[in-house]
DNA sequence: ACAGGGTGTTACCTGTCAGTAACATCTTAT
DNA sequence: ATAAGATGTTACTGACAGGTAACACCCTGT
């Protein structure tokens, strides 16, 4: 039950190892980015531990010494995606400074291109679906992360003075989600194509409602709605 | 490339054989029912065809000479969701005759009442997540079932006077397709708890303009609504 | 030079799973 | 009764996957 925490490096001077440079990464990372492609690509039960060590440039002794097993790696992976959302989260939040409105449209576009290019929809999503075992250790991992993700919409959403914050929340949530794994199904030309000019026309739905009574603040003027929101993929 | 048509029946007189007898149902049809629920619980990848066999109460070799392969059986099973949906869709269209609107209602309350209590989601979804390749022959059959229900709902909406049927179809599409991978991350309790206030007041929003002018026939009522969602008129 | 930790290499074990062969048995139609 | 087809039983193969052992090779800090 020894957690692996990986190979020791002197933290306080990073840059000096070689292996740390840019593109360069150590066998660990480069271990759980091949292996979160791989497992994106394949499904996490359609893909070997030996595939991924290879395709790392690595071996599979190396990854069982960082990764105590593959649901660990999987574990692993896991929080990689979450961290990376977090990160896009922040930006686009950054991006949009005391405007929380626009962070919520900007969550929109934000998933939008998330999805699209991509057919594979959301790692966390088929994660739960391919882990059907109710006690897989993963499985924490994914419920915290939505959880969190939801609560943050929804908080978001009250920052924006909608009235109902959870419902428009929930329902943009359920939107995108829908999206990412329809996206699956039926591919980009399907239902997928309108979730933009869908999720605007729901924002300005509860938008003219606001908390206060008060016009809502910056609710989607009719330029975003149908012609200029296009989604990549469809010119 | 012998399709197994299955062991030949008089159909002329089915009570005769008792296998045919309800509740005692012949190999073949055990086998798809009993893969289709250890499938539903352990995944596609997650169950072998010797325990369907050996749960149907039969054993691997019958198994193989009904289906050829493991995919075969899939795509069996597939086809008997996609059967099964098909026959839930004409019950709630009977159910209500003449009265599209009512029917689309009654689609809302079915596909909440089929995710509910069973947080495994849709079989067909599921599917597409779990069997990645591209090139894999169940695609076939997810593809087409999933495009001729959107064309189906879509179908729908427009016989109940929706003014913009295809968007609305696609909107509780989306919101349908969420609910059912939503419940594998973060359980009923989530977003899903909302889908059918969500999806009335939806369907509300869309039937205030309907295609002729006149008022929307038969919308759902006030009680339905959580907020007052109207959506605007160029969506 | 030396030690030690991270890494590469090879070989191996064990279990599981899809798929098949051969033969015995049962049911039914004629 | 008998033939034919469907089913049950056992045993097997081949492939692959998860996981481990042992040993050799670096590279780095001292």
């Amino acid at each position: 039950m020894e957690l692996h925490a990986g190979p020791k490096l002197p933290d306080d001077k990073p840059n000096d190892r070689p292996d740390a440079r840019p593109g360069q990464m150590r066998p660990r990372e480069r271990i759980i980015k091949t292996a979160r492609e791989l497992f994106r690509r394949h499904g996490m039960r359609g893909i070997g531990v030996d595939a991924i060590a290879e395709q790392a440039g690595t071996n599979k002794m190396t990854l069982y010494r960082h990764f105590g097993s593959k649901d660990e790696l999987i574990i692993a992976c896991l929080r990689d995606v979450a961290a990376e959302a977090d990160q896009i989260w922040a930006d686009f939040e950054a991006a949009n400074p005391g405007d929380p409105m626009a962070q919520l449209r900007a969550w929109v576009r934000e998933g939008a291109e998330c999805v699209l290019g991509d057919p594979r929809g959301c790692d966390m999503a088929n994660a739960a679906v391919e882990l059907a075992e109710s006690d897989h250790p993963a499985r924490h991992v994914i419920e915290e992360f939505k959880n969190a993700h939801r609560l943050r919409l929804a908080r978001l959403c009250r920052d924006a003075g909608i009235a109902k914050p959870e419902l428009l929340a929930d329902t943009l949530w359920l939107l995108l989600e829908g999206v990412r794994v329809s996206i699956q199904s039926v591919g980009v030309e399907g239902p997928c194509a309108h979730f933009i000019s869908i999720a605007e026309a729901v924002i300005a739905a509860f938008a003219t409602e606001t908390a206060d009574g008060a016009p809502a603040a910056k609710a989607p003027s009719a330029t975003h709605r149908q012609g200029r929101m296009r989604l990549p993929s469809d010119a």
